[in-house]
DNA sequence: TACTGCATTCTTGCATACAAGCGGCTTGAC
DNA sequence: GTCAAGCCGCTTGTATGCAAGAATGCAGTA
């Protein structure tokens, strides 16, 4: 996790994620490679990885290819996820330790700070840390590790989610239903309010309409690469 | 996928996935590129393909190293992969076409011929098409990629399920209960079918006991390789 | 005799050189 | 003027050389 394939890995994903990228576009590997100022060699097995984990497409004899799933794809996404989470649940509702339990209430004392002031970053954090505790709490690692893994790749979506003021607040709520399923240890009911939580349905639609559309947005120059590649690889 | 890099990756995973290194094994570059008649790099290549699927663990500076998995992350796969097709079941149940359903009668005849002959791994082959199908039918894109990256990864040990000459009629029956289910539209009663139909209970416990064993036992000669990697590589 | 430190050797990680396709451009013919 | 074919250049795919780090063995000391 120190090669220089590692951390070229991690900084093009940050840059893909956070949408320096155009939808499409090609990546030169030897522009990146001056860039991230490493050969070619770590830059491909950089490029493998990501490609692996659905970021890049790679063409033989073509390419690396900047791929953002389609709007489609990430309501499928979301679907995939609302069900693992809620699997989580109702494992977790049957296995959860009190001190796991202890964990979640922090989070929710930390979630409760955040809404009452309005802090987006911090509830966001704390958001991250409940699911973590909740995937952790279903004492299945596999599952542990595929729902952290989707969860990641759906970062980029979830971003203006909470960004609706009112959203913080319901959200907050369904998390505290959330926990009170899971320490009366009502698995059918903690997947059901997990699923509703996760599942892309009533203003989560147009919210995530609009994270999409700003994740994704193809910004071309007139040589036909995008002017946010060029800003973010200094050109 | 016509580079050496992808040939090798189909290989090498052939060969983790029938048992023929040991666990723990360290892959030597060397020997195996010789093996291949490729140089390193499409190896290393390979490497990380198989790392990222979690066949293998790259150690920095120490190797690829081979990894199956422990026997409990084994259950905790089939604990996933139950839950996941029987999402599938209940997608699929609101969402199956007519023309599926009739694919799903045909395998459901190969089946049967296969049941009736006691033709194993035509049962095999016929049981593949019926999960692949599942997957489709549920609609969501998303689902059946990894439902189908899971299904591949279980491979291994799968195999001797259905050796147990109990289990094909069961499974047989099983695969009826589920499409009635699909064609009533009952999405509860075919995810239910379905999750019984994957999960580790029973019978069925043994089984995978047996499996794990032949998968990944580890067989090594005095040197710390593998006689069966020695055998796989002719030496 | 056992443990620690150093040196040697082997292996990986990275850089670079070379080969092989693919695409685009130019030129020629109809 | 347009279309097709061939060539040139650019990009990827592969091989190999070199450097740095890890493991192992040996020697010296406690």
């Amino acid at each position: 996790m120190v090669s220089r394939s590692d951390l070229v890995r991690e900084k093009l994903e940050q840059m893909i994620v956070e949408g320096s990228f155009a939808q499409g576009e090609r990546l030169d590997e030897i522009k990146l490679s001056q860039h991230f100022d490493v050969s070619r060699t770590p830059l491909r097995e950089a490029f493998q990885a990501l490609a692996a984990s659905g970021l890049l497409v790679l063409e033989p004899r073509r390419g690396a290819f900047v791929r953002y799933p389609a709007l489609e794809e990430v309501f499928e996404m979301f679907e995939v996820m609302a069900e693992l989470e809620a699997f989580c649940c109702r494992l977790a509702a049957g296995r959860v330790t009190q001190p796991l339990l202890a964990d979640l209430d922090k989070t929710m004392v930390d979630c409760k700070q955040a809404v009452d002031s309005g802090d987006v970053s911090h509830y966001y954090r704390a958001n991250e840390r409940f699911h973590a505790l909740i995937y952790q709490a279903s004492g299945n690692r596999f599952l542990e590790g595929e729902a952290t893994r989707l969860h990641r790749r759906l970062k980029p979506f979830r971003r203006l989610q909470l960004n609706n003021r009112g959203r913080l607040a319901h959200s907050f709520a369904e998390h505290g239903r959330i926990i009170d399923a899971l320490a009366k240890g009502d698995a059918q009911a903690a997947a059901i309010e997990m699923r509703a939580h996760i599942a892309i349905q009533g203003g989560k639609f147009n919210d995530l309409i609009v994270s999409y559309r700003q994740a994704a947005r193809k910004v071309t120059g007139e040589d036909g690469v995008s002017t946010r590649a060029q800003t973010a690889l200094g050109l």
